[in-house]
DNA sequence: TAATAATTCAAACGATTGATTGAAAATTTT
DNA sequence: AAAATTTTCAATCAATCGTTTGAATTATTA
């Protein structure tokens, strides 16, 4: 019966790192919360750096596996598929990832971490960029490339590509900024029906802009 | 002839916490890029926390003095205007926006600080939420309320203010993401040309959203 | 069960942290 | 020019930082 000490750091380290930041948050505390000694960190992970970066490739992980079904098949519409077919898939690829995000399984920390690293790249960003930006972005704008017949006109295409980062940044927005949004919009919390109206306002806004760049 | 010392720290203070987080840069660190003695942070600002609580009320009020003559009419327009009118108000206050933020004149490092303690509230939090995000998020619904003829039906309205919140998000995204997107995008940098493109996406995205949820 | 390996631990390391002190220097006011 | 005020500075404070060490403990293998 062996102690997962290690999973026990990981759990604890990215709810810390979530909230205080990677400078602001100590070994010590890490170890404390995890019921372990300090010297427990040097010990799996070589130190902290070394714990950070693990808790962003876990992160990677989880939206890879996430999504290892639905990508093989994007990525074949996004090349064969009529524009209807595109427009689906990217709204099936958009409710699936925002719904996985919402969800309770998918940790806040973990994505209060990646946003960190992403608007402050140091050593771990190639860890999130070539694992999740990059591939979220390229499917993104090829399916709404495909969905708006767009193939053969560059200056539509490079919109499109653009268009990807507000997009992408908004799948993140209600988590990163769930208690502000509930207190703005008086709700109780994010219910089923409220992840519900969330995801028909990104969907929304999805189709509107593929279907007023068709035409 | 008086040294502007207070306005050095600033300055200097603002470029080392966007880069290096509130705990990730030392009172050292800041003295020295400013040529002065640690001791002038305490003696200015009471202390590292007040210089960082400094910082972000200096962006409150750079925006707010930017929108001091759109914002009223706004307003007015918000309540009196016709729908016309109104979309074309929000345009108008998003490319203001969007142009003061991706100027020069403002600096990415104070919105990288700005985002961090959005993202991660701590005390100086109700300086940008009173300051900035309510007042912004409150027009932006309004307008947009106003511009689809949203007013009597609270299910939409609803749906324009949860908008709001990727909306908001994605006036920053293009400035805080500058580095990926000029080489993902592969450009040379932003231009007077690739600026217009940003807001032309921006105004795409809010016109083709209002347009969808009108009729 | 004995030997081996993996894990945990208290203690200590030098380095750095934010803040304070009181005197020195510079500036402004009288 | 003298007095008063503001600003700067070197020196020092206790506290905390990440890491390392080598022994003690636990778990695994033979």
């Amino acid at each position: 019966m062996k102690k997962d000490s290690k999973k026990i750091l990981l759990e604890k380290a990215e709810s810390i790192f979530a909230k205080k930041g990677f400078s602001g948050t100590s070994t010590r505390e890490i170890a404390s919360a995890a019921k372990l000694n300090i010297s427990s960190i040097s010990y799996y992970f070589e130190g902290k750096k070394g714990l950070y970066q693990a808790i962003l490739q876990q992160l990677v992980d989880k939206v890879s596996e996430a999504l290892k079904d639905e990508l093989p098949y994007a990525k074949e519409i996004s090349e064969n598929g009529t524009p209807k077919d595109a427009e689906e898939c990217v709204c099936n690829l958009i409710t699936s990832l925002c719904s996985f995000i919402l969800s309770k399984d998918f940790s806040y920390n973990g994505i209060a971490i990646f946003l960190n690293e992403y608007t402050n790249p140091g050593e771990a960003f190639p860890i999130i960029y070539h694992g999740l930006i990059k591939p979220i972005h390229e499917i993104f704008t090829n399916l709404i490339v495909r969905a708006s017949c767009s193939e053969n006109h560059p200056e539509q295409k490079e919109m499109i590509m653009l268009y990807t980062f507000p997009l992408f940044s908004s799948l993140f927005v209600f988590k990163t900024r769930e208690k502000t949004i509930i207190q703005h919009m008086n709700w109780k919390g994010y219910t089923e029906n409220n992840n519900q109206k969330i995801i028909k306002v990104l969907l929304t806004q999805v189709k509107s802009f593929i279907n007023h760049i068709s035409q």
